[in-house]
Order: structure tokens, then C-alpha cells, then sequence
DNA sequence: CGTTCAGTTGAGTTGCTTCAACCCGTGTGG
DNA sequence: CCACACGGGTTGAAGCAACTCAACTGAACG
């Protein structure tokens, strides 16, 4: 699966662009005949409420691609911001689609990549829909791990998120000091670790993912593409 | 639009098939190499915790087609069940590429329901991570009003829709005790009327539209294909 | 006529929010 | 080099929105 992705850098010889955290690429409602290709750190696409209120649907992680685009073919139905400093690439729909022409197996890897980002949405639908604080929580911090872990970026339950407290809050739908309290108790229960700007080591995945109300191996096939 | 819906249909040899209301077409984890395409009634799209709570992530309707694939490209990621009487024809995923690669225009309208689709989710995601139950439920109306009125499905903002409270409850994230309350007081205000198995006339789109912090025409380019 | 099932309403509970205070590490200007 | 402001995390207290539980209604059905 790697391979394809270095693939798609190696194809595009337009160039990279680096991007300061808390740059924002894209507002909702722009004009989105782009998709980016990030190469370094983190994209959060997320949907704002008149009111201010913001809610993150979606991360997009080195190797990914983000397609903000709406029904209509031409303004963005997100907002595009880079959660650290990041690099990413701006590839417009031609060329995209051009690309996609020439590379069946591209097509088909960006395929179950879509796929597996829907997943992921229902998973988080339903959690925000049914369940508690912690299972949020619990989920969310199993769906980074493993969604990291394909990208070989833990290190026996260790890893690092470019997110503060009230991000992740905006990922679960609960106020940055409901994630402090939740993430204390983890803390004290054993299950986790946490350091200075979210480095996170899990300690007992199982009661995790008891407390997400998730079947690891379930999840894994559900939103990890080319699990097997 | 539709017009490309018929002739899905017209393209397509296999026999419909009539199931009853409640049946259950899938479960998540089963093996679904198959997309359904409804011709008459409604799916639902759900997925199940543990301890039984349901959430449903997507509603299917006539001339809509449902692809409960995961990223293993295996398994199914949702249960899909017919909330009323319906008439649905099963498609191999085989049958189903070949009719894409044959009918490019309808591979173009399919990937316009597919981002209308993933828009329609992050919009009620937003919903369900950050907003009140009327927020949630004005805009479930919103949401299936325009879907029913781009298939001509709605008269002057009447429309009928298969769901129970409860049902209405599980795809707003609420108990049927709540939604019962919330859509008493819309009532009392004047901006709905109901009456039973959910026959619902808008009397007031701008402030429902209002409670349900949506800007209609906005709302309206994100998540309906081809609204121009 | 009794049973069932969805909707309605009231009462009491609870989980999360908001507000506010405080801590601490970092950056900055006198 | 210290003083101070600032931002993020932490904790306590109080409030409220939505939940659960439970009782009742009315329609549909045998």
C-alpha cells in the first residue's frame, strides 16, 4: 500500500508546498477544484457552526489524500486546516483525474482509501450518536493508533498527535475540559499515558478497546485498507 | 438526474426484489460483495453497539443504490434493513464495475451520490458533535425534505417519511422520548405539523432552517447532486 | 373487548457544560 | 535577569439538557 502512495509523489512533479500550523488551506463554501496530497504532518478537515462552534470530521494523515469538494462540483463542504506545520501538495481536478486515467492501480488504492475514510465517519457517527465521554475517547484514540500504525508511526502503543485538548474535543463532540477530565481517569485506570502536546502510549489496548466498544480485528478491516 | 436513474434500471437484467418491511438485507461483518439499488421505499443504513443501541448513518431512498462495502473489501461496515415495504435489486460488485466502465455518465452521476453522501454525513456530524436536539432535528427534516423534493417526493413542503420516532431518534442521536417532546414544542410553534407513521408538512422552512443553523441554499449545493 | 404498540407527558436523575480559579512552561520587554 | 502576560492543561462548583423510568392515551387488530 505504501508503495502506491510514494507512487503518486514520484507522478506528480508539481511542487510541494510547505504550510505553517493553523494555516488554513480551504474554507467551507470556497471555490475546491483541488485535492491536496499531504507529505508532512497533519490536515484537519472540519465543519464550523454559525455560532463558532467547530467540529472536526476528519484527519488526514501523511500519505493521504483530502477531496473537499460538494455536490455541486465546485465549492468545498469543509474546511481545510493544517494542524502542525505540515507539506502537502495541491493537485487540481484535471490533473487528478488525468492521473487517476493513467494509473488503475492508483484508482483502486484511492478507492478503499475513500471507502475506508467512510467507515471511519459511521464508526464516529454512531459513537457521537450513542455513547459516552469515554468511549468517544477510547475510540478515537484507537482509530489514530491504528490508522498511525499503518503508517509505521507507533512504537509498541506509543504516538504522537499534533492535537491539544480542545481539538480533540472538536474531533469527539465534548469540551476541551470534559477530554481533560476523561483523559485523567484513563490515566489513573491505567490505560493510557500522556505527555506535553498529546504523546500518548497505550498501555492495555484490550480494556481500550472494551471501553470504545470496539472488535479490534473488525475495526482493522473496516477502516485500515489492505489489512488483509 | 433522474433520467440517468431510470435507465440504471433499464440496464439492468436481474430480477427486483419486494422485501418486507423490518427485513434485514445485511449485517454488519457479513460478507457483501453487493451494492443495492432501491427502486420503491426506503433503506436504513445503521450500525449496532454492543449493548444494542443503533445508530442509523444513512437513509436510502428510491433510485439511490447502497454499497455497505469495508476497506477489506469484504465484509460489510453497516446492517442495511427496509424501513418500510420495498422493491430493491441486488448488483454483484462484477456486474456493477462493468456497468460503470460501460456507462461513463453513470459512474459520473454515481461518484455525485457518493459526495453528496459523505457531505450529507459531515453535515450531521457537525450536528450530532456540537448541537442541541432541536439543531438535530430541524435539520434531519431539512435534510430529508430536499432529498425528497429532488426526487419530487414532497408537495408544498408536505412529504411522508417511514420512520417511527424512535427510528428518528436513532438517526438524530436522541431517545424517541426526546424527539417526541422536540417535535411537540416545533408544533406548538408553528413551524411543522405531524401526524401518525410521520406524515410531516414545513410550515416555515426559514426558521426551521434557522433552528437548524443550515443556510438553505448552501445546504442544498453540498448534498444534492446535479441542484446546480 | 382485551391486547398491543407508538406516541405523549411528568418526575427524578445524570453526564456533560460552563464558569471560574489556579498552575505551569514559554515568550517577551523593561 | 526578572516581571509579567499568555496559552494550555487541571480542578471545583453550579447549571442544564437530555436520559430513564413510569404512567397514561388512543388507534389498530384479533
Amino acid at each position: 500500500m505504501l508503495q502506491t502512495n510514494f507512487c503518486i509523489e514520484q507522478l506528480i512533479d508539481r511542487e510541494k508546498r510547505a504550510v505553517a500550523k493553523g494555516t488554513i488551506l480551504k474554507c467551507e463554501t470556497d471555490d475546491a477544484p483541488v485535492r491536496y496530497l499531504v507529505s508532512e504532518g497533519w490536515l484537519a478537515e472540519s465543519k464550523l457552526l454559525p455560532d463558532g462552534e467547530q467540529q472536526i470530521v476528519d484527519f488526514i494523515l501523511p500519505c493521504e489524500t483530502c477531496d473537499p469538494i460538494s455536490a455541486d462540483e465546485k465549492t468545498s463542504s469543509v474546511q481545510v486546516e493544517a494542524l502542525c506545520d505540515a507539506v502537502v501538495t495541491e493537485i487540481d481536478v484535471a490533473a487528478w483525474d488525468r492521473l487517476l486515467q493513467d494509473h488503475p492501480d492508483l484508482q483502486r488504492v484511492e478507492r478503499l482509501k475513500q471507502v475506508a475514510a467512510h467507515s471511519r465517519q459511521s464508526e464516529r457517527l454512531l459513537r457521537l450518536g450513542k455513547s459516552s465521554a469515554e468511549t468517544r475517547i477510547a475510540y478515537a484514540l484507537i482509530e489514530l493508533c491504528m490508522r498511525l500504525t499503518a503508517i509505521h508511526a507507533t512504537k509498541d502503543g506509543a504516538f504522537h498527535v499534533p492535537l491539544g485538548q480542545k481539538q480533540l474535543g472538536d474531533f469527539t463532540g465534548l469540551s476541551s475540559v470534559h477530554v481533560c477530565r476523561t483523559l485523567r481517569r484513563m490515566n489513573r485506570m491505567g490505560l493510557i499515558t500522556t505527555h506535553e502536546q498529546m504523546d500518548i502510549v497505550i498501555h492495555d489496548v484490550f480494556a481500550l478497546a472494551e471501553l470504545a466498544k470496539v472488535d479490534l480485528g473488525t475495526l482493522r478491516r473496516e477502516i485500515i485498507p489492505g489489512a488483509a
